[in-house]
DNA sequence: GCGTTAACATACCGGCCAGTATGTATGAAG
DNA sequence: CTTCATACATACTGGCCGGTATGTTAACGC
Protein backbone atom coordinates (compact mmCIF):
# COMPACT_ATOMS: atom_id res chain seq x y z
CA UNK A 1 0.00 0.00 0.00
CA UNK A 2 1.20 3.73 -0.59
CA UNK A 3 1.87 5.97 2.35
CA UNK A 4 -0.18 8.03 3.55
CA UNK A 5 0.95 11.29 3.72
CA UNK A 6 -1.49 13.77 4.97
CA UNK A 7 -1.24 17.63 4.81
CA UNK A 8 -3.37 18.69 7.92
CA UNK A 9 -4.75 22.30 8.07
CA UNK A 10 -1.98 24.64 9.94
CA UNK A 11 -4.54 26.28 11.88
CA UNK A 12 -7.30 23.53 11.89
CA UNK A 13 -10.88 24.34 12.71
CA UNK A 14 -9.61 27.95 14.49
CA UNK A 15 -9.55 30.98 12.20
CA UNK A 16 -11.69 30.73 8.67
CA UNK A 17 -9.30 30.59 5.43
CA UNK A 18 -11.59 29.91 2.39
CA UNK A 19 -8.58 29.97 0.12
CA UNK A 20 -6.18 27.96 2.45
CA UNK A 21 -9.13 25.20 3.06
CA UNK A 22 -9.62 25.09 -1.20
CA UNK A 23 -5.49 25.12 -1.48
CA UNK A 24 -5.52 22.43 1.14
CA UNK A 25 -8.41 20.40 -0.41
CA UNK A 26 -6.65 20.79 -3.67
CA UNK A 27 -3.38 19.47 -2.64
CA UNK A 28 -4.67 16.35 -0.84
CA UNK A 29 -6.96 15.49 -4.00
CA UNK A 30 -4.17 15.67 -5.93
CA UNK A 31 -2.21 12.89 -4.16
CA UNK A 32 -5.10 10.85 -3.95
CA UNK A 33 -5.92 10.79 -7.13
CA UNK A 34 -2.10 10.40 -8.44
CA UNK A 35 -1.79 7.30 -6.22
CA UNK A 36 -5.52 5.82 -6.98
CA UNK A 37 -6.22 7.68 -10.24
CA UNK A 38 -9.57 9.56 -10.60
CA UNK A 39 -12.10 6.37 -10.48
CA UNK A 40 -10.07 4.99 -7.88
CA UNK A 41 -9.87 7.93 -5.58
CA UNK A 42 -11.96 8.75 -2.83
CA UNK A 43 -13.43 11.75 -1.22
CA UNK A 44 -13.46 10.34 1.74
CA UNK A 45 -10.16 9.48 2.28
CA UNK A 46 -9.19 12.79 0.68
CA UNK A 47 -11.30 14.65 3.38
CA UNK A 48 -9.72 12.73 6.24
CA UNK A 49 -6.32 13.22 5.20
CA UNK A 50 -7.20 17.16 4.87
CA UNK A 51 -9.22 17.20 8.11
CA UNK A 52 -11.97 18.37 7.16
CA UNK A 53 -15.84 17.57 6.30
CA UNK A 54 -17.91 16.61 3.14
CA UNK A 55 -19.45 20.45 3.87
CA UNK A 56 -16.00 22.41 3.37
CA UNK A 57 -15.82 20.34 0.09
CA UNK A 58 -19.05 20.70 -1.73
CA UNK A 59 -18.92 24.53 -0.30
CA UNK A 60 -15.81 25.05 -2.48
CA UNK A 61 -16.53 22.68 -5.45
CA UNK A 62 -19.07 21.47 -6.80
CA UNK A 63 -18.93 17.79 -7.70
CA UNK A 64 -16.01 15.17 -7.83
CA UNK A 65 -15.51 16.20 -11.32
CA UNK A 66 -14.96 19.78 -10.80
CA UNK A 67 -12.33 19.24 -7.74
CA UNK A 68 -10.49 17.56 -10.79
CA UNK A 69 -10.49 20.26 -13.80
CA UNK A 70 -9.44 22.67 -10.29
CA UNK A 71 -6.46 19.67 -9.37
CA UNK A 72 -5.58 19.97 -12.94
CA UNK A 73 -5.48 23.30 -13.01
CA UNK A 74 -3.64 24.51 -9.73
CA UNK A 75 -1.68 21.56 -9.22
CA UNK A 76 -0.70 19.60 -12.45
CA UNK A 77 -0.30 22.88 -14.98
CA UNK A 78 2.17 24.93 -12.85
CA UNK A 79 4.03 21.78 -11.70
CA UNK A 80 4.61 21.10 -15.54
CA UNK A 81 4.98 24.67 -16.50
CA UNK A 82 7.52 24.77 -13.54
CA UNK A 83 9.58 21.47 -14.29
CA UNK A 84 9.92 20.91 -18.01
CA UNK A 85 8.69 24.27 -19.56
CA UNK A 86 10.81 27.09 -17.67
CA UNK A 87 14.33 25.27 -18.26
CA UNK A 88 13.21 25.13 -21.75
CA UNK A 89 12.70 28.69 -21.48
CA UNK A 90 16.13 29.69 -19.79
CA UNK A 91 17.89 27.76 -22.86
CA UNK A 92 19.08 28.41 -26.43
CA UNK A 93 19.87 25.04 -27.00
CA UNK A 94 16.95 23.04 -26.55
CA UNK A 95 18.15 19.24 -26.88
CA UNK A 96 20.56 20.21 -24.01
CA UNK A 97 18.00 21.52 -22.41
CA UNK A 98 16.04 18.94 -22.60
CA UNK A 99 18.95 16.49 -21.46
CA UNK A 100 20.03 18.21 -18.50
CA UNK A 101 16.53 18.57 -17.10
CA UNK A 102 15.15 14.63 -17.86
CA UNK A 103 18.25 13.68 -16.32
CA UNK A 104 18.18 15.61 -12.93
CA UNK A 105 14.45 14.90 -13.50
CA UNK A 106 15.17 11.30 -13.34
CA UNK A 107 17.86 11.34 -10.87
CA UNK A 108 16.21 13.69 -8.20
CA UNK A 109 13.14 12.15 -7.51
CA UNK A 110 12.18 9.62 -5.30
CA UNK A 111 11.00 6.15 -5.77
CA UNK A 112 7.43 6.69 -4.88
CA UNK A 113 7.16 9.65 -7.39
CA UNK A 114 8.91 7.53 -10.12
CA UNK A 115 6.04 4.48 -9.41
CA UNK A 116 3.49 6.88 -9.77
CA UNK A 117 4.00 8.36 -12.87
CA UNK A 118 3.38 11.62 -14.65
CA UNK A 119 0.17 12.84 -13.06
CA UNK A 120 -0.82 14.38 -16.53
CA UNK A 121 -0.24 10.53 -18.20
CA UNK A 122 -2.05 9.26 -15.53
CA UNK A 123 -5.31 11.26 -15.75
CA UNK A 124 -5.27 11.47 -19.81
CA UNK A 125 -4.42 7.97 -19.99
CA UNK A 126 -7.38 7.05 -18.03
CA UNK A 127 -9.93 9.54 -18.94
CA UNK A 128 -9.65 10.93 -22.33
CA UNK A 129 -11.91 7.66 -23.60
CA UNK A 130 -14.21 8.31 -21.24
CA UNK A 131 -14.82 12.27 -20.67
CA UNK A 132 -15.05 14.59 -23.40
CA UNK A 133 -14.36 17.47 -21.02
CA UNK A 134 -11.29 15.88 -18.90
CA UNK A 135 -9.78 14.83 -22.37
CA UNK A 136 -10.05 18.66 -23.57
CA UNK A 137 -9.17 20.16 -20.52
CA UNK A 138 -5.76 17.39 -20.18
CA UNK A 139 -5.34 18.26 -23.44
CA UNK A 140 -4.93 21.77 -23.07
CA UNK A 141 -2.32 21.21 -20.21
CA UNK A 142 -0.78 18.91 -22.83
CA UNK A 143 -0.92 21.41 -25.91
CA UNK A 144 0.87 24.16 -23.88
CA UNK A 145 3.71 22.06 -23.01
CA UNK A 146 3.98 20.63 -26.62
CA UNK A 147 3.68 24.12 -27.41
CA UNK A 148 6.81 24.73 -25.09
CA UNK A 149 9.43 22.52 -26.73
CA UNK A 150 8.21 23.87 -29.91
CA UNK A 151 9.06 26.94 -29.28
CA UNK A 152 12.37 26.29 -27.64
CA UNK A 153 12.91 23.99 -31.20
CA UNK A 154 12.16 27.51 -32.81
CA UNK A 155 14.16 28.99 -30.55
CA UNK A 156 16.86 26.77 -31.36
CA UNK A 157 16.74 26.96 -35.37
CA UNK A 158 17.04 30.80 -35.03
CA UNK A 159 20.20 30.66 -32.37
CA UNK A 160 21.61 28.05 -34.49
CA UNK A 161 21.92 24.78 -32.40
CA UNK A 162 18.95 23.27 -34.46
CA UNK A 163 19.28 22.08 -38.02
CA UNK A 164 17.04 24.50 -40.30
CA UNK A 165 15.04 21.45 -42.16
CA UNK A 166 13.44 19.89 -38.67
CA UNK A 167 9.95 20.32 -38.11
CA UNK A 168 9.67 21.75 -34.80
CA UNK A 169 5.99 20.66 -34.02
CA UNK A 170 6.91 17.51 -35.05
CA UNK A 171 9.66 17.43 -33.30
CA UNK A 172 7.86 18.80 -29.95
CA UNK A 173 5.08 16.23 -30.87
CA UNK A 174 7.56 12.86 -30.36
CA UNK A 175 9.52 14.41 -27.29
CA UNK A 176 5.86 15.06 -25.68
CA UNK A 177 5.07 11.31 -26.59
CA UNK A 178 8.91 9.69 -25.62
CA UNK A 179 9.16 11.63 -22.35
CA UNK A 180 5.36 10.28 -21.77
CA UNK A 181 6.01 6.68 -22.60
CA UNK A 182 9.57 6.43 -20.55
CA UNK A 183 8.13 7.89 -17.72
CA UNK A 184 5.31 5.35 -18.09
CA UNK A 185 8.16 2.51 -18.91
CA UNK A 186 9.46 3.67 -15.29
CA UNK A 187 6.35 3.30 -13.51
CA UNK A 188 5.66 -0.55 -14.60
CA UNK A 189 8.79 -1.48 -15.18
CA UNK A 190 10.72 -0.80 -11.78
CA UNK A 191 14.08 -1.55 -13.96
CA UNK A 192 15.18 2.34 -13.91
CA UNK A 193 18.09 1.10 -15.95
CA UNK A 194 16.75 -0.20 -18.66
CA UNK A 195 14.62 2.90 -19.55
CA UNK A 196 17.29 5.20 -18.53
CA UNK A 197 19.22 3.73 -21.29
CA UNK A 198 16.64 4.00 -23.28
CA UNK A 199 16.23 7.78 -22.31
CA UNK A 200 20.03 8.07 -23.44
CA UNK A 201 19.69 6.41 -27.22
CA UNK A 202 16.40 8.69 -27.29
CA UNK A 203 18.99 11.99 -26.60
CA UNK A 204 21.82 10.44 -28.88
CA UNK A 205 19.58 10.46 -31.65
CA UNK A 206 17.93 13.77 -30.82
CA UNK A 207 21.84 15.25 -31.31
CA UNK A 208 21.16 14.40 -34.81
CA UNK A 209 18.69 17.26 -35.25
CA UNK A 210 21.92 19.44 -34.83
CA UNK A 211 23.33 21.63 -37.83
CA UNK B 1 -21.23 7.68 -24.45
CA UNK B 2 -19.08 4.74 -26.09
CA UNK B 3 -21.24 2.27 -28.46
CA UNK B 4 -21.53 -0.28 -26.34
CA UNK B 5 -21.09 -3.57 -28.52
CA UNK B 6 -21.89 -7.08 -27.03
CA UNK B 7 -21.31 -10.55 -27.48
CA UNK B 8 -24.18 -12.61 -26.80
CA UNK B 9 -23.41 -16.00 -26.16
CA UNK B 10 -24.54 -17.90 -30.04
CA UNK B 11 -26.57 -20.94 -28.32
CA UNK B 12 -27.88 -18.83 -25.12
CA UNK B 13 -28.41 -21.16 -22.43
CA UNK B 14 -29.05 -24.02 -24.44
CA UNK B 15 -26.32 -26.16 -24.52
CA UNK B 16 -23.26 -26.82 -21.84
CA UNK B 17 -20.05 -24.61 -22.95
CA UNK B 18 -17.75 -23.48 -20.48
CA UNK B 19 -14.43 -22.88 -22.41
CA UNK B 20 -17.28 -20.71 -24.74
CA UNK B 21 -18.90 -18.87 -21.68
CA UNK B 22 -15.48 -18.56 -20.20
CA UNK B 23 -14.25 -17.31 -23.48
CA UNK B 24 -17.17 -14.77 -24.02
CA UNK B 25 -16.68 -13.65 -20.39
CA UNK B 26 -12.88 -12.84 -20.99
CA UNK B 27 -13.99 -10.95 -24.06
CA UNK B 28 -16.28 -8.77 -22.82
CA UNK B 29 -14.35 -8.09 -20.04
CA UNK B 30 -11.58 -6.81 -22.03
CA UNK B 31 -13.95 -4.93 -23.91
CA UNK B 32 -15.57 -3.54 -20.59
CA UNK B 33 -12.28 -3.06 -19.05
CA UNK B 34 -10.73 -1.09 -22.28
CA UNK B 35 -13.55 1.24 -22.45
CA UNK B 36 -13.43 1.89 -19.03
CA UNK B 37 -10.60 1.55 -16.73
CA UNK B 38 -10.54 -1.39 -14.24
CA UNK B 39 -11.90 0.34 -11.38
CA UNK B 40 -14.36 2.30 -13.88
CA UNK B 41 -15.49 -1.12 -15.03
CA UNK B 42 -18.22 -3.19 -13.43
CA UNK B 43 -19.12 -6.81 -13.67
CA UNK B 44 -22.62 -6.16 -13.88
CA UNK B 45 -22.13 -4.93 -17.29
CA UNK B 46 -19.84 -7.26 -18.60
CA UNK B 47 -22.36 -9.70 -17.33
CA UNK B 48 -25.29 -7.93 -18.90
CA UNK B 49 -23.33 -7.70 -22.27
CA UNK B 50 -22.39 -11.36 -22.31
CA UNK B 51 -26.12 -12.64 -21.22
CA UNK B 52 -24.71 -14.86 -18.54
CA UNK B 53 -25.04 -13.89 -14.68
CA UNK B 54 -23.01 -13.81 -11.53
CA UNK B 55 -22.92 -17.42 -11.01
CA UNK B 56 -21.44 -17.69 -14.24
CA UNK B 57 -18.52 -15.83 -13.47
CA UNK B 58 -17.78 -16.62 -10.56
CA UNK B 59 -17.86 -19.98 -11.51
CA UNK B 60 -14.93 -19.45 -13.76
CA UNK B 61 -13.33 -16.86 -11.94
CA UNK B 62 -12.99 -16.21 -8.28
CA UNK B 63 -12.63 -12.73 -8.28
CA UNK B 64 -13.11 -9.67 -10.53
CA UNK B 65 -8.84 -9.68 -10.24
CA UNK B 66 -8.41 -12.97 -11.42
CA UNK B 67 -10.89 -12.03 -14.23
CA UNK B 68 -8.57 -9.03 -15.22
CA UNK B 69 -5.16 -11.66 -14.70
CA UNK B 70 -7.47 -13.71 -17.83
CA UNK B 71 -8.16 -10.70 -20.08
CA UNK B 72 -4.63 -10.27 -19.28
CA UNK B 73 -3.65 -13.26 -20.55
CA UNK B 74 -6.09 -14.54 -23.14
CA UNK B 75 -6.60 -11.08 -25.05
CA UNK B 76 -4.11 -8.64 -24.53
CA UNK B 77 -0.82 -10.90 -24.62
CA UNK B 78 -1.86 -12.40 -27.83
CA UNK B 79 -3.02 -9.09 -29.27
CA UNK B 80 0.33 -7.77 -28.53
CA UNK B 81 2.19 -11.20 -29.80
CA UNK B 82 0.01 -11.34 -33.39
CA UNK B 83 0.04 -7.31 -33.88
CA UNK B 84 3.29 -6.02 -33.34
CA UNK B 85 5.75 -8.69 -32.77
CA UNK B 86 5.22 -11.46 -35.54
CA UNK B 87 5.98 -8.59 -38.13
CA UNK B 88 8.85 -8.00 -36.41
CA UNK B 89 9.85 -11.74 -36.37
CA UNK B 90 9.27 -11.97 -39.68
CA UNK B 91 11.35 -9.68 -41.49
CA UNK B 92 15.28 -9.38 -41.25
CA UNK B 93 14.92 -5.10 -41.17
CA UNK B 94 13.33 -4.06 -37.95
CA UNK B 95 13.76 -0.54 -38.94
CA UNK B 96 11.67 -0.95 -41.77
CA UNK B 97 9.11 -3.56 -40.25
CA UNK B 98 8.57 -1.31 -37.02
CA UNK B 99 8.01 1.41 -39.74
CA UNK B 100 5.53 -0.67 -41.99
CA UNK B 101 3.53 -2.21 -38.87
CA UNK B 102 3.16 1.01 -37.35
CA UNK B 103 1.75 2.83 -40.60
CA UNK B 104 -0.12 0.28 -41.04
CA UNK B 105 -1.22 -0.10 -37.84
CA UNK B 106 -2.48 3.85 -37.69
CA UNK B 107 -4.15 3.51 -40.98
CA UNK B 108 -6.45 0.60 -40.13
CA UNK B 109 -7.62 0.71 -36.83
CA UNK B 110 -11.14 2.25 -35.88
CA UNK B 111 -11.52 6.25 -34.61
CA UNK B 112 -12.82 4.26 -31.95
CA UNK B 113 -10.02 1.93 -31.11
CA UNK B 114 -7.63 4.98 -31.12
CA UNK B 115 -9.60 6.66 -28.68
CA UNK B 116 -9.49 3.91 -25.60
CA UNK B 117 -5.57 3.92 -26.97
CA UNK B 118 -3.35 0.60 -25.86
CA UNK B 119 -4.90 -2.09 -23.67
CA UNK B 120 -1.33 -2.71 -22.23
CA UNK B 121 -0.48 0.54 -21.37
CA UNK B 122 -3.94 1.89 -20.10
CA UNK B 123 -3.86 -0.68 -17.73
CA UNK B 124 -0.27 -0.64 -16.70
CA UNK B 125 -0.51 3.33 -16.31
CA UNK B 126 -3.71 2.46 -14.05
CA UNK B 127 -2.38 -0.45 -11.84
CA UNK B 128 1.14 -0.33 -11.38
CA UNK B 129 1.01 2.11 -8.66
CA UNK B 130 -1.85 0.42 -7.03
CA UNK B 131 -1.08 -2.99 -7.28
CA UNK B 132 2.24 -4.90 -7.31
CA UNK B 133 0.91 -8.41 -8.71
CA UNK B 134 -1.02 -6.22 -11.98
CA UNK B 135 2.17 -4.35 -12.03
CA UNK B 136 4.65 -7.72 -12.68
CA UNK B 137 1.64 -9.31 -14.76
CA UNK B 138 1.76 -6.78 -17.43
CA UNK B 139 5.10 -6.14 -17.51
CA UNK B 140 5.60 -9.01 -18.26
CA UNK B 141 4.15 -8.82 -21.26
CA UNK B 142 5.47 -5.23 -21.88
CA UNK B 143 8.69 -7.20 -20.96
CA UNK B 144 8.46 -9.96 -23.73
CA UNK B 145 7.26 -7.41 -26.28
CA UNK B 146 10.66 -5.34 -25.67
CA UNK B 147 12.10 -8.44 -25.90
CA UNK B 148 10.77 -9.48 -29.30
CA UNK B 149 11.74 -6.02 -30.36
CA UNK B 150 15.39 -6.41 -29.24
CA UNK B 151 15.88 -9.98 -30.61
CA UNK B 152 14.60 -7.92 -33.78
CA UNK B 153 17.58 -5.50 -33.72
CA UNK B 154 20.06 -8.08 -32.71
CA UNK B 155 19.04 -10.21 -36.12
CA UNK B 156 19.32 -6.75 -37.77
CA UNK B 157 22.78 -5.91 -36.91
CA UNK B 158 23.69 -10.61 -38.36
CA UNK B 159 21.96 -9.26 -41.18
CA UNK B 160 23.65 -5.78 -41.51
CA UNK B 161 20.64 -3.75 -41.83
CA UNK B 162 21.41 -2.41 -37.98
CA UNK B 163 24.51 -0.70 -37.04
CA UNK B 164 27.19 -2.90 -34.82
CA UNK B 165 27.45 -0.36 -32.28
CA UNK B 166 23.85 -0.21 -31.55
CA UNK B 167 22.41 -1.66 -27.85
CA UNK B 168 19.74 -3.50 -28.95
CA UNK B 169 18.44 -3.63 -25.29
CA UNK B 170 18.39 -0.09 -25.53
CA UNK B 171 16.55 0.58 -28.17
CA UNK B 172 13.96 -1.37 -27.43
CA UNK B 173 13.41 0.19 -24.21
CA UNK B 174 13.31 3.14 -26.58
CA UNK B 175 10.68 1.78 -29.23
CA UNK B 176 8.83 0.42 -26.41
CA UNK B 177 8.65 3.62 -24.60
CA UNK B 178 7.85 5.84 -27.83
CA UNK B 179 4.94 3.58 -29.12
CA UNK B 180 3.54 3.81 -26.19
CA UNK B 181 4.23 7.65 -25.57
CA UNK B 182 2.51 8.45 -29.35
CA UNK B 183 -0.67 5.45 -28.87
CA UNK B 184 -1.16 7.61 -25.42
CA UNK B 185 -1.11 11.50 -27.35
CA UNK B 186 -3.56 10.11 -29.82
CA UNK B 187 -5.73 8.97 -27.14
CA UNK B 188 -5.57 12.16 -25.92
CA UNK B 189 -4.95 14.94 -28.62
CA UNK B 190 -7.58 13.71 -31.72
CA UNK B 191 -5.29 15.38 -33.52
CA UNK B 192 -3.82 12.69 -35.22
CA UNK B 193 -1.83 14.73 -37.82
CA UNK B 194 0.39 16.10 -35.56
CA UNK B 195 0.57 12.51 -33.85
CA UNK B 196 1.57 10.85 -37.22
CA UNK B 197 3.92 13.39 -37.73
CA UNK B 198 5.70 13.02 -34.77
CA UNK B 199 5.85 9.18 -35.21
CA UNK B 200 7.66 9.79 -38.88
CA UNK B 201 9.87 12.37 -37.18
CA UNK B 202 10.75 8.80 -34.74
CA UNK B 203 11.14 6.64 -37.90
CA UNK B 204 13.62 9.10 -39.64
CA UNK B 205 15.06 9.64 -36.43
CA UNK B 206 15.79 5.65 -36.45
CA UNK B 207 17.05 5.47 -39.96
CA UNK B 208 20.41 6.59 -38.32
CA UNK B 209 20.94 3.73 -36.32
CA UNK B 210 20.96 2.17 -40.18
CA UNK B 211 25.54 0.89 -40.88
C1' DG C 1 -25.80 44.48 19.74
C1' DC C 2 -27.84 42.55 15.47
C1' DG C 3 -28.78 40.62 11.29
C1' DT C 4 -26.65 38.44 7.40
C1' DT C 5 -23.79 35.71 4.81
C1' DA C 6 -19.86 32.89 4.08
C1' DA C 7 -17.60 28.87 5.81
C1' DC C 8 -17.87 25.19 7.35
C1' DA C 9 -19.75 20.53 10.35
C1' DT C 10 -23.07 16.60 10.92
C1' DA C 11 -26.05 13.29 9.51
C1' DC C 12 -28.05 10.95 6.19
C1' DC C 13 -29.54 8.89 1.43
C1' DG C 14 -30.00 5.99 -2.61
C1' DG C 15 -27.22 3.52 -5.80
C1' DC C 16 -23.95 0.66 -7.47
C1' DC C 17 -20.47 -2.35 -6.46
C1' DA C 18 -17.94 -6.87 -5.69
C1' DG C 19 -18.95 -10.86 -3.59
C1' DT C 20 -21.88 -14.88 -1.63
C1' DA C 21 -25.35 -18.32 -0.46
C1' DT C 22 -28.28 -21.19 -2.34
C1' DG C 23 -31.08 -23.31 -5.76
C1' DT C 24 -31.39 -25.86 -10.20
C1' DA C 25 -30.64 -28.12 -14.46
C1' DT C 26 -27.57 -30.60 -17.45
C1' DG C 27 -25.00 -34.46 -18.98
C1' DA C 28 -21.87 -38.10 -18.35
C1' DA C 29 -20.63 -42.27 -15.61
C1' DG C 30 -22.15 -46.41 -13.54
C1' DC D 1 -32.58 -45.33 -14.02
C1' DT D 2 -29.83 -43.32 -10.55
C1' DT D 3 -25.78 -40.67 -8.94
C1' DC D 4 -23.27 -36.87 -8.88
C1' DA D 5 -20.26 -33.29 -10.17
C1' DT D 6 -20.24 -29.47 -13.24
C1' DA D 7 -22.27 -25.36 -14.98
C1' DC D 8 -24.77 -22.28 -14.41
C1' DA D 9 -29.19 -18.93 -12.52
C1' DT D 10 -31.43 -16.22 -8.76
C1' DA D 11 -31.59 -13.55 -4.91
C1' DC D 12 -29.40 -11.27 -1.63
C1' DT D 13 -25.82 -8.61 1.44
C1' DG D 14 -22.80 -5.16 3.38
C1' DG D 15 -19.93 -1.55 2.22
C1' DC D 16 -18.36 2.36 0.10
C1' DC D 17 -19.41 5.84 -2.98
C1' DG D 18 -20.80 10.62 -4.52
C1' DG D 19 -24.08 13.75 -3.28
C1' DT D 20 -27.50 16.42 -0.28
C1' DA D 21 -30.22 18.54 3.38
C1' DT D 22 -29.75 20.80 7.29
C1' DG D 23 -27.54 22.66 11.31
C1' DT D 24 -23.96 25.66 13.41
C1' DT D 25 -20.52 29.13 14.01
C1' DA D 26 -17.46 32.74 12.90
C1' DA D 27 -16.60 37.34 10.87
C1' DC D 28 -18.32 41.67 9.13
C1' DG D 29 -21.36 45.60 7.98
C1' DC D 30 -24.38 48.68 10.28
Amino acid sequence: MLTQETTKHPTLGRTRDPEGTRALLVENAFREIHAHGYAGSSLDRILANSGVTKGALYHHFKSKADLLHAVIDDAIRPMVMERWLRPLEESDDPIRALADSTRTFMGSCTPEELRCGCPLNNLAQELSGADEDFRKHLNRVADDWRAGIRAAFERGQRTGSVREDVDPAAVASLVFATFQGLSGSVKTSVDRKAVMAGLEVFLDLLEGLRP
